[in-house]
DNA sequence: TCGTCGATGTCAAAGCTTTGACATATCGGA
DNA sequence: TCCGATATGTCAAAGCTTTGACATCGACGA
């Protein structure tokens, strides 16, 4: 007669590790740690590789553009970018003559050295991709950005 | 009639933006930033939480099995059971007859604050396993298990 | 019996990230 | 014109996490 006052969980599984929640975390902790043994060989961190990356595609970006794209803050963003630069392997203005922002862009070496560490890298996401039946993919592509979308509203505001 | 010496990506996308392993990173901080937001009202971290939902299921598990199960190392799940224990919430004896590890529990203030934030929790899950169609859950599932699986090869070795 | 191996708990140091705060620069409306 | 709102870069402090190292304990095989 009672009813359940306990929180009923959105998954009533008994295990825990069945849950969206849990199997996005395990994935993604999954994925950093491949990446961060394959580009430790090569001296880069995570974010300092994401943001090469993105850098190649677009250059020219911010700091406060390559935080957002890294889901970082814009301290640590700064962190990264001034690595990067002691390393030689991005260059930034000092001053600008139209606003605050600052665009960053590869050097030479920097190109070179993200063709280097690109093939580790991608070997690490083809184990991930390969992993997905083919006909799954864009099924699963669009359910990743549909989850991510329905949290980030309410959390950006 | 040069082949292309460039490393490929398994996603010959043009945008980086729709690559498994963005998408991944950006459901899982969508995820992380809106448990924060919640968790912080209640003064919990999201380690704290797990661990404290892991305890509620698993009573009696140790340091380095909370460790493994919320993906980092002894030392950090070390730090989180101290704060946890400095707030009443849970409990370790500090000898014991068999072995090294000790076993950790819910106190009931433990329990109480665990239900307290169950439900903000809860809405915020809730809000995830709603945005995905009912029938691709099952196979959304499988396929983060895969993809953890996959990468997990080769790096626990 | 005994020694090696793996697992566990913990301390210390370094590293990365966030929170908080502040100055600067652009834009738009009063 | 001028003020407020918004965006950007940066400094400082605190917090969390990892790496590295060490001691302890039980299990297993020689």
């Amino acid at each position: 007669m009672m009813a359940d006052m306990s929180p009923q969980p959105p998954h009533p599984a008994d295990d825990i590790t069945q849950h969206v929640g849990y199997l996005l975390k395990r994935a993604q902790a999954a994925l950093r740690a491949a990446m961060d043994k394959v580009l430790r060989e090569h001296g880069l961190t995570v974010p300092q590789y994401s943001t090469l990356e993105l850098l190649a595609l677009h250059p020219g970006m911010s700091n406060a553009d390559l935080a957002r794209a890294t889901f970082v803050t814009r301290q640590s963003g700064n962190v990264v970018l001034r690595g990067l630069q002691d390393a030689g392997l991005i260059t930034r203005p000092t001053t600008t003559d139209h606003g605050r922002a600052l665009p960053a862009h590869l050097t030479d070496e920097g190109h070179a050295r993200l063709a280097e560490v690109q093939a580790a890298v991608y070997a690490v996401e083809k184990r991930m991709v390969e992993a997905i039946p083919p006909q799954r993919m864009t099924a699963l592509l669009a359910d990743l950005d549909r989850i991510a979308t329905a949290l980030e509203r309410g959390t950006t505001q």
